[in-house]
DNA sequence: TATTGTTATACTCTATAACTATA
DNA sequence: TATAGTTATAGAGTATAACAATA
C-alpha cells in the first residue's frame, strides 16, 4: 500500500483529509448555492449580528478584500445587509436578514449530516474524543486568535507563540 | 469568543487547522528548498523506488501534468532521476538518487519535529489516540484509494463509496 | 498616522484540452 | 481504444498595492 509512509506523518494525513473535507463541503452546500466560506460567514452572523467586515474576516481566515466579494454576493441574494456601524463610520455593520437566517439553518443541517458521515467510522465515544483532541490541537496552534496572517504586518497585538 | 460557533463544526476546525499546518510545512521545509509536495514525492520514493509518475501522482493527490513539474525540479537538482520503465515504454521510472535520499532524511527530521510541536499540547497517550483516530477517519473517507479525482473521468476501476 | 472598505493589478495555482508515443 | 507523459491555454483564486473616508 502506498499510504504506508504517508501514515507516518500525521501532518500529511491531516492535509489530505482536509482537502477531501473541503471538496465534500463544496458539494454538500452546492444545492443551497453557497460556498463553505459563505456558510462560515452566515455562521458568524448567527452568533453575533452587526460585526464589521474586518471583524468577520479574521475568523474566516480570509483577507478583508476577499470579504468584500463574499458580502457582496450574500447581500445581492438578500441574505445579509450592510448597515451603518453604530460607533465607526468607516465600517459597515453586516446584518443577517430573515432569508439568510433560514438558509443558514438549512446549511447547518447539511453540514452536520456530512460530519456525521465523516465520523461515521468511529464509535460515538471515539468521535467525541477525536473532536475534543482536534479542538485542543487547534487551540494549541494558536488558531483561536482569529486574525488573518496577511493583516499581521502593521503590528496587530498578537501573543507570540514559539 | 468568535470561535464558539466554529467549534460546533469539526469540519471547519479541521479545515482551518489544516490550512495552518500546510503553511507551517512550507516554512519548515523552506530551508531545504523543497515544498511539502516534493517532500511527499521523496517520501514515496523512499518507500518504493522506480514507480511511474502516474503511480506517484495518486498518493500525492496531484494531477499527472502537475507531477511533470515536480519531477522536473527534483531532477534538475540531482535529487531524483527518470529512467526507462522496465515493463512500460510509455512510462518513466522515477528513481531516488543519493542526494535525494539524504535530503529526504533531513526533511523527515524537520517534519517530525514540527509534528511534535503541533501535538505538543497533548499528553503522549492522547497524541497517540488522536493520530490513530485521524487515520481511521482518513480510511473511512476512502482516501487510501490513491487516485486523483481529476483522473476518475474515463472509468478507472474504483470501489464506490456512498 | 493608522484603519475600514474598496478596487485594480499581477501572480500563482489548477483544470482542461490537446498532442506523441506507446499499450 | 486507452494510457503515460508532456505542453499550452485559460480560468480560478489570491496577494499586493493603492485609494478615499474616517479614526
Amino acid at each position: 500500500m502506498s499510504t504506508q509512509l504517508l501514515f507516518d506523518h500525521p501532518a500529511c494525513v491531516m492535509t489530505h483529509l482536509s482537502a477531501h473535507v473541503q471538496e465534500q463541503l463544496v458539494d454538500v452546500l452546492a444545492p443551497l448555492g453557497i460556498h463553505p466560506r459563505q456558510f462560515g460567514l452566515l455562521n458568524l452572523l448567527t452568533e453575533e449580528d452587526g460585526r464589521s467586515q474586518h471583524q468577520l474576516a479574521g475568523p474566516l481566515n480570509v483577507h478583508r478584500n476577499v470579504m468584500v466579494g463574499l458580502v457582496d454576493e450574500l447581500e445581492r441574494r438578500g441574505l445579509v445587509e450592510r448597515r451603518r456601524h453604530p460607533t465607526d463610520r468607516r465600517a459597515h455593520a453586516v446584518h443577517l436578514l430573515p432569508a439568510g437566517r433560514s438558509l443558514h439553518a438549512e446549511a447547518e443541517a447539511l453540514v452536520s449530516g456530512f460530519e456525521d458521515r465523516l465520523l461515521g467510522g468511529l464509535e460515538p465515544d471515539e468521535a467525541q474524543t477525536f473532536v475534543t483532541l482536534l479542538k485542543r490541537v487547534f487551540v494549541h496552534a494558536g488558531l483561536d486568535h482569529d486574525l488573518h496572517p496577511g493583516l499581521l504586518a502593521s503590528g496587530a497585538a498578537l501573543t507570540e507563540h514559539r
